[in-house]
DNA sequence: GCTGATTTTCCTGTTT
DNA sequence: TAAACAGGAAAATCAG
């Protein structure tokens, strides 16, 4: 809940501060969004990251909140939701340019939301667009894709991916769609072994973030993955798992194998003893530590 | 195509 | 009893 009030009181100030500065709809040329996202988690697949993190995400934006009847606020609030959704820097949104109500929010072209937003806005307009589809025609069935086939033709490096939704080569090539599970079954020797993952598609990208890296990274920005992760001793590089098996599915996702566990996850955890890049903490149950080979966790690393 | 590093998968047994 | 831990073994993946 801490988050939650958090968050209202960032879109507070971040609304108390417009009120005062901007006029309202200029529109600059804004520079490359990209670049000031977080390298570290602008590739993470995050399409689906209410699911991995039960209350995070859930305060979806409902049917019966037509958009065009929000206020200004309920504008940034909605604003706030993609950029939580989509894991985005707050900072990578000029909000002065989102000083609408829902009326002028719907008005927006394509073309409003890139110049508003950059890379970002397409993001956003698909959302809105669905949205407005949903409250619309209720019960009907809302593929982005119609939006995206639609449209100019234009090439918008997404920081995220949503393979669930978006096709793969308009966003990031490098991840393909989660293929459907077809879990060998346990009683069949056969195929047990020479299947050992569901569906495993090649991938373009260099193999990423090693997993402990990848464990780091969210304890470094525990603003990005709230309550998955928590230090211990920040010192001393203790950490435990608070949603072993959710820290599991977002490894899974990057590694695009949606079979993984934390089973499986602390299995390579454990390979990671021998080479010293984790410590054993003994009589701790999903506690961990960073060890000597381990770099970039201290603060004074940063 | 080969090799090594790094997981991933499956397993059995133990501990909490 | 369930969940987590431990570690062996083998397969899979990918970069070089």
């Amino acid at each position: 809940m801490e988050g939650v009030e958090a968050r209202r009181e960032s879109i507070a100030l971040l609304w108390t501060m417009v009120r005062h500065t901007t006029c309202i709809m200029s529109i600059p040329s804004t520079a490359s969004i990209e670049s000031q996202l977080p390298t570290t988690w602008s590739s993470y697949p995050c399409s689906d990251i209410s699911t991995v993190m039960p209350g995070y995400t859930s305060r979806l934006w409902s049917q019966d909140s037509q958009p065009q009847y929000w206020s200004k606020y309920q504008v940034w609030e909605w604003l706030q939701q993609m950029l939580d959704m989509h894991q985005i820097d707050a900072a990578s949104i000029p909000f002065q340019n989102f000083d609408v109500d829902g009326r002028q929010l719907c008005s927006m072209t394509y073309q409003d939301f890139t110049r508003a937003a950059g890379t970002v806005g397409p993001i956003l307009y698909h959302s809105l667009t669905e949205l407005k589809w949903s409250g619309q025609y209720p019960g009907v069935e809302f593929s982005p894709l119609d939006v995206i086939k639609s449209e100019p033709d234009v090439d918008f490096p997404c920081p995220f991916t949503e393979p669930s939704i978006y096709p793969a080569d308009i966003y990031d090539p490098s991840f393909q769609s989660l293929a459907p599970v077809t879990s060998p079954t346990p009683s069949s020797p056969d195929t047990k072994r020479s299947h050992s993952r569901p569906h495993q598609v090649k991938k373009h990208n260099p193999r990423g973030t090693h997993l402990w890296e990848f464990i780091r990274d969210i304890l470094l920005n525990p603003e990005r993955n709230p309550g998955l992760i928590k230090w211990e001793d920040r010192t001393d590089g203790v950490f435990r798992f608070l949603k072993s098996e959710a820290v599991a599915q977002l490894w899974g996702k990057k590694k695009n194998n949606s079979s993984m566990t934390y089973e499986k996850l602390s299995r390579a955890m454990r390979y990671y003893y021998k080479r010293e890049i984790l410590e054993r903490v003994d009589g701790r149950r999903l506690v961990y530590k960073f060890g000597r080979n381990a770099r970039g966790w201290r603060e004074s690393e940063k």
